[in-house]
DNA sequence: TAGATTGTTAATCGATTAACAATC
DNA sequence: TAGATTGTTAATCGATTAACAATC
């Protein structure tokens, strides 16, 4: 069931919504506004009830939104009112910083393995580490909902490849190349050079 | 000097087409069309020129774009025509990573130091590790001109405070958090869960 | 009820795409 | 020269903002 026509700005908006609410719920906050909403993530008002609409429109005229519902409704969009099986295949740098990052379990990512060719450890904080040919027994005999690629960009190619063979849906892809999947493959990049990259161009012309 | 006017939307496209304008340098490639470059970023030919346009356009009528050419005026253009000093605060699971990632370097970004307010171990990957105490020493003593936060969301804004405080100018941010900082510090935040929750929404909401 | 604030449509703005003259 | 492809303006499309009736 697709929410058809949600435009990718609406999409990259919704997790800093999320985060908001949230850091407001917790500050035991009940109620907010559009615009007080707009004024803490720096968008009008007039965007804030726009980007709900599209869901439908979760408040309530003369009060505003409630907050914990507000957080239920955009946790049940983003899917984060479930728990998810992810592995994470390349266990350098980027793979073992994602294995012993407590954040993600804490919204429903349980990291269950991490996947290399050279097993230097057994487990690494708490994860076990397995060889790469062990995941196509282990993608059979465990139900796992999104894998990560942390290789270089050039395994990245043929681990998507053995991933998607194997069942895999979704994809979060740190390896700097963009991956060739078939279109029910749903796949999100992360690009820490393209970031910096960008960091160092605003640096150079700063208003 | 500041280019005014190129749009958020341009400028992130930059370092997609500096990636690939390098990978077809690498291959020995010299020259391209913009249909050619907007069929390998999967976008029109038309916007591939309009970007350039913005910068004056560095192609030639009836032969297209030389890739060396376009290559050099890119990475000028992103600010990669030099080296820069960094600094990473916060020694967790991301600092190591950065720390611990060779491909910065390769695009001119050498990683000096990181900083923690536990040193587990003197160097890391080859990188000092030094107390938060001797932050403020350092930075008058380095010239350093990125700053990267990679400590925990609650520490984030005292650690940029303090880095302001000491005349860095540009943050690369990797703490869940929106820094306030002077309109003259330049910030590029990256977020890893935005990133996850993003994945998670698309894999639910599949077309 | 009066005041507040949303839901929702309409207007505006900006980004993308199309078109084609310029020119290599 | 003829063909190719850019630079550049104009047209279109989509996203943001404004406005206000609905309603709590």
């Amino acid at each position: 069931m697709g929410r058809k026509g949600i435009s990718e700005a609406v999409i990259k908006r919704l997790p800093k919504y999320y985060r908001q609410i949230k850091m407001l719920d917790d500050a035991n906050i009940e109620r907010v506004s559009s615009s007080t909403l707009a004024e803490i993530l720096g968008i009008t008002a007039s965007q804030v009830r726009q980007d709900f609409y599209n869901f439908g429109g979760f408040g309530q005229q003369g009060y505003g939104y409630d907050v914990k519902n507000l957080r239920k409704e955009i946790a049940a969009i983003l899917g984060l009112d479930q728990e998810y099986n992810m592995i994470i295949v390349g266990a350098g740098h980027i793979g073992k910083a994602l294995a012993g990052y407590k954040g993600f379990v804490k919204e429903g990512f349980r990291i269950k393995a991490l996947f290399d060719i050279n097993v230097q450890e057994k487990t690494y904080n708490g994860v076990p580490v397995y060889p790469m040919y062990n995941l196509e027994d282990y993608l059979k005999e465990n139900q796992i909902d999104f894998a990560v690629i942390a290789t270089q960009a050039d395994s990245a190619e043929d681990v998507a490849r053995e991933l998607i063979k194997n069942g895999i849906k979704s994809i979060w892809n740190f390896a700097p190349i963009d991956l060739r999947v078939p279109k029910d493959v749903v796949v999100e990049n992360i690009s820490m050079s393209e970031s910096l990259f960008v960091l160092s161009y605003r640096s150079k012309n700063r208003t």
